[in-house]
DNA sequence: CTTCCTCCTCAAATCGATTCGACAGGCTCG
DNA sequence: CGAGCCTGTCGAATCGATTTGAGGAGGAAG
């Protein structure tokens, strides 16, 4: 019955009685209000944006940078009345490289949060089902929304930050390079081989400084673990630097931690800064040096990108910026 | 066309010539599979199971306990081809009390994560939708499915641990125990009103012991800070315990940095005991005594109620099993 | 050669809500 | 008093895939 659509939606023109009326008779039939199914084959749209998280779910969420983007995007996207389907990334390299979800979930959107790169089975996919697309930290693709940071230019903040303090023997402890996830300092021709942009770029970043790492050390996993032996490694190796640039705050933690462990004194005798600008309670009493990032905002912008994106606009790429935040965690080189 | 629905989902009778050509001609159409709109609202079901999470979802998700669950959840899920909508719970009491999602996404269950109360009005929502219903951690509800852990008995394994170890003086740091999220000593009129069950559940493991608390000690959540919040007020006040029980491992962590804070030997001066069994690298070289929860498996069994609701069955409340794991944070009571 | 059977193809009904268009009734204004 | 308008109600078409059942073509057996 039309009728008892408008009587439920509120929308059109119809009497205060008979929409009583009709409650009364669905309460009376046990109809427990409208099928989201029904409506949503006829509006052509399911009112959900699938996202597509980094790997396992229980990696991504050790990480509270996506959580804390996740949740700005969640809040941006409750207030266009939009559900957020949780789609899992390919765990491991045994699995199929694609949930089923992402061939077969009705979604208006799709969200990468980690950055589709190029010849990525997960973009492919979606592109082939004419999905429209927002992606996180990914390079440039035409035709497909992207949101962004400062994190070449930060990096180099950072860097120039530790130039200023005297340092010039400085190591790097990266995020992944690919999905191989390898671990352990990296060879120039591993460098080249990078495939997650933002590892890229945040290497980039240190290039600009005019600074040449005295190791580029890769982990498997932006986890506080992964920096722990990540410093320990190059920390208790011979040829010490005087300063640690990680590319998380998760990585620089585990950093400080290990140099705590060998009893060196951060930043006595070894600065460290990271990225991401996290509160990290248990670091105490010190305060991390970063590059801060606004990651509800992230959210919040990717959140206008789909929405951009669903009244048939075209979005331009959006890039965040960055600030600098000087802790505890660095001081000038030691004597 | 019927042909190309078959030739789509191959579960038919149908020629590998005429699939062929049809795949063919859809290619050419421009047309890029099946969608699944038509295909829900036709199988009366949308392959969704909407999960509700605690509160804000910074907050759910900055506690490693509820991402976990939620990362078996989703790999149970997934084999069974369905999908996670994330529902954010009531954030705060200026805002409605229910998402609209719960009122009107499309999902054949649904999953509280945080174990609904009597009167909760999501719950209420949910049920007036005839929506089945998984409660994790949860009171007992005619005609909802249930999954639970021995919360009451594993605390009095903790308790009794300590006892054993010569403690009498103990103080408990708990959960939140309403959404109105007070922090601080609480009176016995307070802790007769708790509302969420876990709380009352492992506070109540506690009497079980035979342990009179010298304080109990409230949080506003399950984080490092408060728990390291409660360590200072407990450990700097008079009347100092000489252990401590908390209800989490973060609350737990907490108490310990808060004793290397104030420059208290743990376990020298304080024991401290947590609750969860989690992993905290960052708290080394200390490992938390804790009572050990399978949290995956926990995941893995709410995925197994949904299929089972789904399959038109009633499942059975599962309550399932923890251990109690001794670390380096437990000790004899200090002469 | 006829009949029957099997395998495939296709037309039509169905899921449930939305929405356009038509119509009836009451009202106002000329 | 009649024409036109406005409000409220209802019938019918539509979204897109699934699924049932009928029918046709081809092969095999009698």
């Amino acid at each position: 019955m039309s009728t008892a659509s408008l009587a439920f939606s509120g929308a059109g023109p119809i009497a205060g009685t008979t929409r009583e009326r009709v409650l009364a008779a669905a309460t009376e039939l046990g109809y427990s209000g409208p099928n989201p199914l029904g409506r949503q084959l006829r509006q052509g749209r399911s009112g959900i944006v699938g996202v597509v998280v980094g790997d396992a779910l229980r990696r991504s969420f050790r990480d509270p940078v996506s959580v804390q983007v996740l949740d700005g995007l969640v809040g941006a996207l409750g207030e266009l009345g939009l559900g957020v389907l949780l789609i899992p990334g390919s765990n491991d390299p045994s699995e199929p490289p694609v949930d089923p979800l992402v061939l077969s979930a009705a979604m208006d959107v799709a969200v990468l949060m980690w950055g589709g790169t190029l010849h990525d089975p997960v973009l492919d996919a979606l592109r082939r089902r004419n999905t429209p697309l927002v992606v996180v930290e990914g390079q440039q693709l035409d035709g497909v929304a992207a949101v962004g940071i400062e994190d070449r230019s930060g990096t180099t903040l950072a860097v120039r930050h530790l130039l200023e303090l005297g340092h010039t023997r400085i190591a790097v402890v990266t995020l992944p390079f690919d999905r191989t996830r390898g671990e352990g300092p990296a060879t120039d021709e591993r460098i080249d081989g990078i495939v997650y942009e933002v590892t890229r770029r945040r290497l980039g970043g240190v290039t600009d400084a005019g600074v040449v790492p005295t190791v580029v050390y890769e982990t498997p996993a932006s986890l506080v673990e992964h920096g722990a032996a990540a410093g320990r490694a190059i920390l208790s190796g011979p040829d010490r630097p005087t300063a640690i640039v990680a590319q998380s705050d998760l990585l620089a933690s585990g950093v400080v931690l290990a140099a705590r462990e060998l009893g060196l004194s951060v930043p006595g005798d070894v600065s460290v800064a990271g990225f991401d600008g996290l509160d990290l309670p248990w670091l105490a009493p010190d305060v991390l040096t970063s590059v801060a990032q606004p990651l509800a905002e992230k959210g919040a912008a990717v959140g206008a990108q789909v929405a951009e994106l669903l009244a048939g606009g075209t979005p331009e790429r959006v890039v965040l910026p960055v600030a600098l935040r000087i802790g505890t965690t660095t001081g000038p080189v030691p004597v």
